[in-house]
DNA sequence: AACCTATTATACCGTTCGGTATAGGAGATG
DNA sequence: CATCTCCTATACCGAACGGTATAATAGGTT
């Protein structure tokens, strides 16, 4: 790994542990094994090494939504791969899935905020898109796909995070309860 | 309003707008009209402004959620009201809940997630013990008290950060849509 | 051999950080 | 009048902040 993909990484770390602001560029230098003037060669500035940081990771993740969202007249089977697709990626990166989770939730006028929301707003988007599809399929979805984006995602979300504290495993049964309820609530 | 109170309020909009760690003591002296030595008589420190501010703002909605929670053996009538409680808290404390939203989902080992946690455990907890509850009733909720617990607060968060970004209205339609949602799923 | 890029080591810049020391003024209470 | 609490004004502290300048070195390319 070269000295441009090490920082990254330790970013990744430090930023999800004690936030953006939290962290120093003088101890994510120290702490990837390289001195500032290097940092500040490969990306500028703080800011710089943020949003590379984010352009790289995200553009995996949001192309793997992409495909995931691709819809075929069958929403259980796409919510399915969808849920899978995201709790898959949450278990091969857990550290920048909580790093990128804070920054969603973090202060609109933040930096990691303004830097990411545009990630997350794509993400939004295309599972917005999927329920407008379903709407044509099932008359009662209709006028409700924002809704039901924003709660897929926060669900999503929901279960990722108790993953991450260490609460629940992101196996199938979560898989098949998290869509089952998505689809049919706590009754049944 | 006395300066420790204008602090505060100062405080959680500025911590709200830019982050904990994105504001400094002497901008929160300034806006609320104080020297800083008057904020440290107050306060101690930073930390303490914070945990102050906590405190007294947790104890009001957490004392509702209290309420909201017991229990009748209605079930839909009990989860109606805590919505509702969570919905007018958000209406009415807009600011303040953007500020703890953020907070709850910072990263682990940041200053202002530690001081939050124990306060968004406490929420948790009583609603988990309502459907404990809730699951003498029902038998098939049974063992799923934390999967509910968690994608209910989840469900509500996500509406009220959808209409603190101006998304949507937080009125009773909407109440109806996300408790019906819960109970019942997207297919109805 | 000359050159280029990546990188080091070191030292520095001005600014802001959280926090404190000192001395004194204003208003209510005794 | 004296005292007490709250508060101001100002100036300072050492440390950390983001960022830069300089000069030198090592390794591969032409």
């Amino acid at each position: 790994m070269d000295n441009r993909a090490r920082i990254i990484e330790v970013a990744v770390k430090l930023f999800a542990s004690r936030g953006y602001d939290g962290v120093g560029v003088k101890e994510l230098a120290e702490e990837a094994g390289v001195t500032k003037p290097t940092l500040y060669h490969y990306f500028g500035n703080k800011k710089g090494l943020l949003e590379e940081l984010l352009a790289e990771k995200f553009s995996r993740i949001n192309n793997l939504v992409k495909e995931a969202t691709r819809y075929n007249h069958d929403l259980p089977f796409t919510l399915n791969r969808l849920v899978a697709t995201y709790f898959n990626f949450a278990k091969n990166n857990r550290i920048f899935y909580r790093m990128q989770l804070a920054m969603a939730f973090a202060p609109v006028d933040s930096e990691s905020n303004k830097a990411v929301s545009k990630y997350i707003k794509e993400q939004y988007e295309m599972v917005e898109d999927l329920f407008i599809q379903a709407a044509e399929d099932h008359g009662n979805m209709k006028g409700r796909h924002q809704a039901y984006a924003a709660t897929l995602l926060g669900m999503i979300n929901t279960y990722i995070a108790l993953s991450l504290r260490g609460d629940r495993e992101l196996n199938d049964e979560l898989l098949y309860q998290a869509v089952h309820q998505f689809m049919h609530g706590i009754y049944s």
